[in-house]
DNA sequence: AAACCAGTGGCTACATATAA
DNA sequence: TTATATGTAGCCACTGGTTT
């Protein structure tokens, strides 16, 4: 019985992403595959979205089929999980694969590109400890030629907890898992001191206890998202290595209030035996279950208009926001790549201006045979009047970007919606919903490209 | 100029408080 | 009782100030 992959994720599946995990599939399992031109397509049933996605447009004679299913993570989880197996994947399925992906490289920040994230490994680790852990660069920039200390510093920690790296070229001899705690903290030792005013993160290492300060103390809170991953990645390493005595962090900036949540580094600290200096730390326990799949996110309708567009018409997309906070880029008619810009007016912004910040949809599509731009908002459906609301602040993008770079082409807003269980559209600004029994219903006003691809999808399943 | 760490920004989800 | 407002956590990416 010939067992399917399934892509659990929380983001709109990617093609550049499938293939390299596909690849990196092949070749774990010594597969033959060959990837023709992969296409994602919407799975209806009787008409109505199975909330189900299939990848089709490649071969191996060991997978039946490749599915898509989008979920949510409970604690700070992965951006994707695959299952190899033949049945819908449950809580109780073990994935093969934990996958981290991210645009950023160090030269743009050592922050985010290698610290910030950390904890989701250690949050995997917890749940799945046989899932293979793979950090995936799926880069946009050239690679930055010379690794920095922090990020050769990073990965190499990531490495001593069995983390693969994809998607970047690593010099084997300088990227290795480490083997000693000294070494580890000989490597900190030697890098370039932090800035006057910082907290350096340093290592003392006593008889029965390693110190490490750094700063966790951030807004109000315990959030310093890139020291939280940097200190729990440090002292899983520590824990991995053996050490058994204490690991406490000082210079944090922490007080006792600040820790009563029993928030991500809380649980990560209870996990493994981490102290903060001056500070009882609480019994915290993680969430019992790691993900489930998603039925409520707007992100729902999103993926799914800017899947079937891609898929079933010419169109596609021009810039892509689902996630609210992802590192977006415009997407000229030659194809490159511009990153926008945040605000119309930083000055008066930073002056107290919150008008001037640009405003972006979530999705731009592009129709060239009807010479359309396609603005899109999503909603979850209760939100729907927000949603129209928001159509109104898209000028600053419009003249900036899309009327500069698709001169003479149309631009239409419209506002689309997942939710609820309604059968019809009233308002004339939403251009589709789907609602959660998956029917698909289009706006009187709908676009052209949508309605298009709608029926070029039913058409297909009929 | 490169590289260090701190801080900011914008969005969603969710829980709780407040108003209708 | 229900709808709306508010606050916190979390997510991911980028910017800023300072040192080397």
């Amino acid at each position: 019985m010939k067992k399917n992959l399934w892509f659990l994720t929380e983001e709109r599946p990617k093609k550049e992403v499938l293939i390299k995990v596909l690849e990196k599939f092949a070749k774990d399992y010594e597969f033959a595959v060959f990837i023709d031109a992969i296409r994602i397509l919407p799975i209806l049933e009787n008409g109505k979205f199975a909330f189900k996605y299939e990848v089709v447009g490649f071969r191996c004679n060991n997978v039946d089929r490749v599915y898509i299913k989008t979920i949510s993570g409970n604690s700070s989880a992965v951006d994707f999980l695959i299952f190899y197996q033949k049945n819908e994947p449950t809580l109780r399925d073990k994935p093969i694969y934990a996958i981290e992906e991210t645009k950023t490289d160090d030269s743009e920040s050592r922050n985010t590109g290698v610290y910030q994230r950390a904890i989701k490994f250690l949050f995997i680790q917890t749940y799945y400890p046989n899932a293979k852990k793979i950090m995936l660069y799926y880069l946009r920039i050239d690679q930055k030629k010379v690794a920095t200390s922090t990020y050769i510093f990073g990965t190499r920690l990531l490495l001593t907890l069995g983390v693969e790296v994809l998607g970047k070229k690593l010099d084997p001899k300088i990227f290795k898992p480490f083997k000693t705690i000294d070494e580890i903290i000989a490597l900190k030792a030697g890098m370039k001191n932090a800035p006057k005013g910082n907290v350096p993160i340093l290592f003392t290492k006593l008889d029965k206890k390693i110190q490490i300060s750094g700063r966790l103390f951030k807004s109000g809170g315990l959030s310093h998202d890139p020291n939280i991953g940097a200190l729990s990645l440090i002292a899983a390493a520590l824990r991995r290595l053996g050490w058994k005595g204490e690991i406490e962090i000082t210079r944090h900036g922490l007080l006792q209030q600040h820790v009563e949540g029993g928030n991500k580094f809380i649980q990560i600290a209870n996990a493994l035996n981490i102290s903060l200096q001056g500070i009882t730390i609480s019994k915290a326990v993680m969430h019992k279950s790691y993900w489930k799949y998603d039925m409520d996110g707007e992100k729902l309708g999103t993926i799914f208009i800017h899947l079937v567009a891609e898929n079933f018409t010419e169109g596609y997309s021009i810039f892509e926001n689902h996630a609210g906070c992802e590192k977006g880029y415009f997407i000229t008619k030659e194809g490159k790549p511009i990153a926008l810009e945040k605000y119309s007016d930083k000055r008066a912004y930073k002056a107290g201006n919150k008008k001037k910040i640009i405003s972006i949809p979530d999705l731009i599509l592009i129709d060239f045979g009807r010479s359309e731009v396609i603005d899109v908002e999503g909603k979850k459906y209760k939100f729907r009047k927000d949603g129209i609301k928001e159509l109104r602040g898209f000028k600053d993008i419009e003249d900036r970007y899309i009327k500069k770079y698709y001169p003479g082409f149309e631009i239409i807003r419209t506002v689309v919606l997942f939710g609820g269980v309604e059968k019809k559209i009233v308002e004339l600004k939403v251009g589709f919903l789907l609602n959660e029994q998956g029917d698909l219903i289009l706006g009187v006003q709908a676009p052209e490209l949508f309605k298009e691809a709608i029926k070029n999808l039913l058409d297909f399943w009929a």
